[in-house]
DNA sequence: TTTAAATAGGACTAATTTGGTCCAAATTAC
DNA sequence: GTAATTTGGACCAAATTAGTCCTATTTAAA
């Protein structure tokens, strides 16, 4: 139902946790396996695409592990799930690459593009920090209500 | 990706297509069909579910086909998605139905109302008619930029 | 009253995507 | 050197989605 993928949402949950982590060292993969009751096979993978995409660091070896590569702040919801579905679009005509099989598609296309921004900075404005236990009652307020559009 | 399905893309295309006719007679789904070039069986499946969901009339027999049930204006993007994919919800958690099985995955719960929330109200601020090729340059321009939001 | 043109409802299959697991290699601390 | 980790990638099972087809029902018109 027009869902982000299962795995996103680990992810989201996953980065989430460890921010609100001991900032001060690395964790585990089983650590935090244990913790988010993810089982390990799944958070190793999440784990491995999330530092792979630059938004953990990871240290290899006996008492490695990975961290947040920056503030929880300067992290936006939109990053981590177009770490794991790449560049948010509704539609495959709101990317660039786009081939419409369909003649009366492309007259839709437009509109699309504005959906899609409008979806985007929802998400963007949404930073990790934000989405962590430590702040409950502030920074969230403001959000979302901004929003006076349309029609 | 994060993609809306598919059909429900076609869904889309299909009402655009409809609104964009004569709106003084009902078209078939051949008609339809041919217009937009989407397979026949396809598009039969997605009228029977438009009009199932009361977004078209439907008049059956010979000389039969779909109108839109209402005007263009009062039909949203949100109201299409909706008939093909249920409520718009992006994860599980934002639900009503909410039965995380993962602990930390609550505390994430009340961010994602407002994500959710807000790509709601952007996609309900769409209408139809401003999908159409009629009013092109009009009715989009205050949209999704209206959103100052975030951090 | 028959026929043709439509929609309605639902079953079914194929294709694609997603979720989840596993293994071997590389790296690092002790 | 050994144990604890991450890295990279292959792999399979499960779930979802896309697309097709068949039969019943309805209606207009010949």
């Amino acid at each position: 139902m027009m869902r982000i993928n299962k795995l996103t949402d680990y992810g989201i949950v996953v980065m989430t946790r460890i921010a609100d982590m001991d900032q001060s060292r690395v964790h585990t993969a089983r650590e935090i396996s244990e913790d988010t009751k993810i089982p390990l096979p799944t958070v190793t993978r999440l784990l491995k695409t999330l530092s792979g995409k630059g938004l953990l660091d990871s240290q290899r070896g006996s008492q490695g592990g990975y961290s947040l590569s920056r503030s929880s702040k300067d992290i936006s919801v939109a990053n981590i799930i177009e770490t794991f579905e790449g560049p948010i679009a509704l539609t495959e005509c709101s990317t660039n690459a786009c081939e419409c099989s369909y003649e009366t598609k492309c007259s839709v296309e437009e509109p699309w593009q504005k959906i899609n921004d409008t979806v985007k900075n929802a998400l963007e404005g949404i930073s990790l920090n934000q989405m962590t236990g430590k702040n409950q009652n502030e920074g969230l307020l403001n959000l979302s209500m901004d929003y006076s559009g349309g029609m």
